[in-house]
DNA sequence: ATTTTTCATGGGAACGGTCCCAATATTTTG
DNA sequence: CAAAATATTGGGACCGTTCCCATGAAAAAT
């Protein structure tokens, strides 16, 4: 069957000269008389010639084309990270395509085998919290295509990636639940396999010891992320014989669920509980009472992630990082507070 | 440069027989003989070969990708809507490329043109609020890239889609507004430029006639779907001589950002003005108060457009819409009431 | 055993573009 | 004006896969 898409051979042929002329003229060669170039270009626009990328990059072996990979994207903090990464590679010339795995491993696998049969150039990652075996990442890095990591890096791979100090920020994000005179913290962790879920547990442990307070592992609780978990182990939390008085959530969406919890049964925020997240999510800033959290530079996230692939694909040498070890960029967060740690009129 | 992808080339070498079984092999063509294909599956699995989409693509001139085109994704409706198209199109067998357009012409232009490039079998597409010439929709179908549209419809082009009733639903929300007893109801109107938004504000005006209530142009307001404006259009309407006794905002963002308005003003909702949203977004529940919003089945927006596609991309013989109507599907709605027009203690 | 049928495989064109090299046309130079 | 240099064009290989057609091998039928 014919395709009723124009190509080179039709203007060739209409025009009377070879296709390798068409080629040029359209490609912008310089030995190509005005003339000629003319012509080529006037038929082109008329047959509303396209250009078959396909076909383009099936013959150079490149695509111009970066794929992202994110878990999913009901909150806003994946859909503003991509924005970033759009901005620039748009400017530096090159086609983004977006993959959203729901956070599920098999079509992560099978997003990622897509990106590759379609010979993206380089990807952006953010895995799954269900993502455990790592080996289409590995299979990416073994064909020459480029992986930058992003909020989600697993330590198993030397990857370049974009982080934020996750360890600190929740130290610090706890810090000031302590500075507001909360004694009994608990945590609402999020899954043990993903990196910043353990880092922002470590800083919640080690701000807790910084300031003598005792861990107290029942106030600790890991879960998956879902937000039917997130009631059952927040009434968990405040049917305890001496609840917490505050709660250091791992992201924003747990810190919501959890405040429905909490209004639900009456209790006050932040009068009987303070309630702090983790990225600064838009909803963050709508919910009732203002939901304290760390802001995450997103969109810097997301330029920063495009930079570091762009400089892997324009990298004269292949970075190996079976030997040397792979840069890291790590961006600053912000500690919002809002009424949920602090009462407005107090 | 020698690409590092296996081809089947190199499994045939290897095996010392032709591509061409080793194709058929791959493949699952029925003539070939056993001992054959499990020798190929097998070196097909230990050099990892990884069929390559762009020679398939470009030599069947059909690619089993489809893309989806949304004007912006901060929001919580097209992200949920792109999850119901995945859904439908991943179990059919196809890839889904999203692309996405930050309300921009010339990006929903270049988008339309890389996913033409990239020879996708069929289109999803929600138009930018800016978007005024369809030419590049009209492209897309001269191409024989069936095109279907949902939630923001241009009604120059007679093209499958799938869309709520927003008259009515609109209709709905106003007239609800005046069950709870409020005369002097203000709109926040989208650009006219989107159909949709024409619909809703030609609901408001019914459901208000309807009720014997005399149509004020000076409550109704057109705009640009920017929070600043929303800022600027809600101080206007609240410094009135009379200020308005209730909002029907076109969106939940519009709603929500008319709502910090208010707050900020010291004014209460819905005591002094109650609100109504469209969509309910994620956020709408968040909020405080909760919003009144009118609920669109967003997964099953999706899903129907995915199927819709489905089925010109099956047609035996290409739908030609210049002759014949093109199939629309309307899907219901549900007003979804919250504090923000009926206060909890009344 | 020979012919026919079926099964399994190989060979090569086609898809649309780029790019190298050769061929021709044009201009410059001696 | 011929020779050399340069500008412009054409020809064809190449990229990886499928698929049609031809060929060879095995199985079935006579």
């Amino acid at each position: 069957m014919k395709s009723k898409y124009t190509t080179i051979i039709d203007i060739a042929k209409q025009l009377n000269i070879s296709k390798s002329t068409v080629s040029r003229a359209l490609t912008g060669h310089p030995n190509v008389k005005e003339h000629t170039r003319k012509a080529v270009m006037e038929l082109a626009s008329t047959m509303e010639y396209q250009r078959n990328s396909l076909a383009l990059g099936f013959s150079k072996h490149t695509t111009h084309t970066v794929g992202i990979m994110v878990p999913e994207f009901m909150s806003t903090y994946f859909p503003s990270v991509i924005v970033g990464v759009q901005d620039v590679m748009q400017a530096a010339g090159y086609n983004v395509v977006i993959c959203q795995q729901n956070e599920s491993y098999e079509t992560e696998v099978a997003n990622m085998k897509l990106l590759l049969s379609y010979r993206v150039d380089g990807i952006i990652v953010s895995h799954t919290k269900e993502t455990r075996n790592f080996d289409h990442f590995t299979l990416a890095q073994r064909r020459g295509v480029p992986l930058v990591f992003f909020n989600r890096v697993p330590d198993e791979l030397n990857v370049p990636n974009v982080i934020v100090n996750d360890y600190e920020a929740a130290f610090q994000a706890v810090e000031h639940l302590i500075s507001i005179g909360r004694r009994r913290i608990a945590h609402l962790a999020g899954p043990d396999a993903l990196v910043n879920s353990r880092l922002r547990r470590q800083g919640y442990i080690d701000a807790l010891k910084k300031h003598d307070i005792p861990y107290n592992p029942d106030l600790v609780l890991s879960y998956d992320l879902t937000t039917e978990k997130v009631k059952i182990y927040m009434k968990h939390f405040l049917d305890l014989g001496t609840p917490p008085d505050a709660l250091f959530a791992i992201n924003d969406p747990t810190a919501i669920a959890a405040m429905e919890v909490v209004k639900a049964k009456g209790l006050r925020i932040p009068h009987d509980i303070a309630i702090v997240g983790f990225s600064n999510d838009l909803s963050a800033g709508l919910v009732y009472p203002g939901l304290t959290t760390v802001a995450q530079p997103t969109g810097e996230i997301g330029r920063m992630a495009a930079e570091m692939l762009l400089q892997e694909l324009n990298a004269k040498v292949k970075n190996d990082y079976s030997i040397k070890k792979a840069p890291t960029t790590q961006l600053p967060t912000k500690l919002i507070i809002r009424e949920s740690t602090v009462a407005k009129t107090n």
